[in-house]
DNA sequence: GCTGGCACTCCGACCGTGCGAGTGCCAGCA
DNA sequence: TGCTGGCACTCGCACGGTCGGAGTGCCAGC
């Protein structure tokens, strides 16, 4: 029907427009700034209808309407094409992600740059453990019955662990345990870690078996549990900005859950490579999002996402050019990621 | 003189009161609250001669008085005794650091403690590295002609780096090389490895030479210099919160700031292990800071400040239990890392 | 099924007033 | 000389009423 899809471009009308001037908007406005061709009095009665449907809402009458989370999500679902970022833009990532030396590096110029580019507070998620493999593990003695253990994965994240042994070791001991462990974990996926170790043990010399067991379970217990999981967050400056009008004068319980980080966090490591993921509003359980809305994406190729990254600002957002900008970032952070 | 000394007691009621009020205070309100044995009358005779001296200031006729910086000044340095902390503080201290699995953690409770004690914006610098010692360096090798480096400090503290080198390597050459640079640079302070490379360089076996120089150069590059010293930063709700109305409305260009770290890097590493530092309004150089204060310290043994940590608030703070928070906090974080 | 017109609603900006807190000054007192 | 009570004055701010404009819903006509 004629008749439907009309009434869908104002909605499309209005979420545009409320996006971009923040006052509710009313049919005569719509009418003037858009080439609907129709009266006002004629929107208004699609406005009704739109209203009744629980897209929009008037935050008070005779005012403007304002879309609701659900307007929000038809808008996402439905009317809106994905904005193809500028070439500027393009060179712009480019730019600010080349020439990062580290993980930390590469993660610290990706939050800042989303930040930037999407003027929102941007967080991304360091590779998730539990999906990385073992590239090497290192046994430093730091003193006569302690040792470092230090494992570095494929995805260029370093972890560390100081283990308190049962007796002394002589530095011969060491490095056959460094050898051992590597001999049996490089390469090895950390979620399959566990099932080496039986092995591992069987195999080890007499002398070092308990050492090697000692080890092995603060190996598994510390690293490969997924608790350790971090987060860069960045541009928390964004939400004081204006944006402070989006969420009902007070940023802090959003402050305070974005510190809190594990909330952000499961939401964020719930993603695909590729597919961005947008939630609205209400749509998050947690109380203090329930204000905001996540643009997610997981970064890392395609059959293997490393981890999450994505942006946390008010509903009241340009969906179309962050959930371009999310996912051209993800897509560069994992081609500097897969080069590493 | 009595006189002076009445009017110096004055000026610390006026303080005390702000601070915990946030109204700007008159004579007859700090004659009810304060013993000062004078009547309204003449505490308004001392507050025009504090008002003429430059130590408060009214924002407008007919209004009470407010501390200017000169006046906070005045009482951080002659009029506050360091608040001794509570038992159950101390105590939550130390549940708090304790169970930190590494440095990252560490670092990361000690932040979030801050920032709940005082409630302000807290701020740890990780430890130097050109104060630390070597304790380890690993060789791991990537792929044909490239290496990571791991360099593990006696902080706890963990950097990593990859080489490309001019050739292929093999893995013999690869040993060699651990060997060689562990006993050149293993408990040698980071800021005199520069002065190890030649002999270091005349020492290696001539096939290893061109590898040794490469690797050394990055080495000295990227981790001696100290621009890489990292920030973690908590409790930033707390700016949000009733804070905001310290901040002439908007916090954004103060949460920049933070962002940006290195302002706050500069300041809160010129500081001695001990002396607590306060830094209060203009006197701060930097203009997104003219209108908050810092508290910092070093932390580390009495001879070796490892690093800094601090708060950020507001000029109109509790300094006394600010800083004897500060103070704690810090001795208690230098006693863990002293002991791992 | 669209349109113009019309009556109605209601928020928010504007303005004037009054109150209260706080001040400075002065004359009197120890 | 220094403190005190009294008094006139100032000024910001909260309060309450008014007014205009934007926006709506409804209705009759095309």
């Amino acid at each position: 029907m004629a008749h439907d899809e009309r009434r869908l471009e104002v909605l499309r009308a209005i979420v545009q427009d409320y996006v971009s001037t923040n006052d509710p908007v009313g049919s005569k406005a719509l009418a003037d700034r858009h080439d609907l061709g129709v009266s006002p009095a004629t929107i208004r009665n699609d406005m009704a209808v739109l209203e009744e449907q629980g897209y929009i809402t008037q935050p008070h009458t005779s005012a403007g309407r304002v879309p609701t989370d659900k307007g929000y999500r038809l808008f996402v679902d439905r009317l809106s094409a994905v904005k193809p970022l500028s070439v500027a833009e393009r060179r712009a990532i480019e730019r600010f992600l080349d020439g990062a030396v580290d993980l930390h590096d590469v993660l610290g110029r990706t939050v800042r740059l989303l930040a930037q580019l999407t003027r929102q507070v941007a967080v991304v998620q360091y590779p998730t453990l539990s999906r990385s493999a073992v590239r090497h593990l290192e046994v430093v003695q730091v003193s006569a019955a302690r040792l470092m253990l230090v494992l570095i994965t494929d995805t260029g994240r370093v972890e560390q662990r100081v283990v308190d042994c049962p007796a002394d070791i002589d530095a011969g001991a060491v490095a056959e345990l460094r050898t051992l462990l590597n001999s049996a974990f490089t390469g090895v996926k950390l979620t399959e870690a566990g099932d080496k170790v039986p092995d591992l043990l069987e195999t080890a010399p007499a002398h070092l078996r308990g050492l090697v067991a000692t080890v092995s379970s603060t190996l598994l217990e510390t690293l490969v549990e997924p608790s350790e999981d971090r987060l860069v967050i960045g541009g928390t400056a964004n939400l004081a900005r204006g944006n402070a009008l989006d969420f009902q004068g007070t940023v802090s319980p959003l402050l305070e859950a974005l510190e809190e980080q594990v909330v952000v966090l499961r939401l964020i490591s719930e993603v695909d490579a590729g597919t961005v993921l947008v939630r609205i509003g209400e749509e998050n359980a947690h109380e203090a999002l329930t204000g905001a809305s996540l643009v997610t994406v997981g970064y890392g190729s395609a059959d293997r996402a490393l981890g999450g990254l994505g942006i946390v600002g008010p509903t009241r957002m340009d969906y179309p050019t962050n959930m371009a900008a999310v996912r051209a970032v993800a897509r560069y952070v994992g081609q500097i990621l897969a080069e590493s």
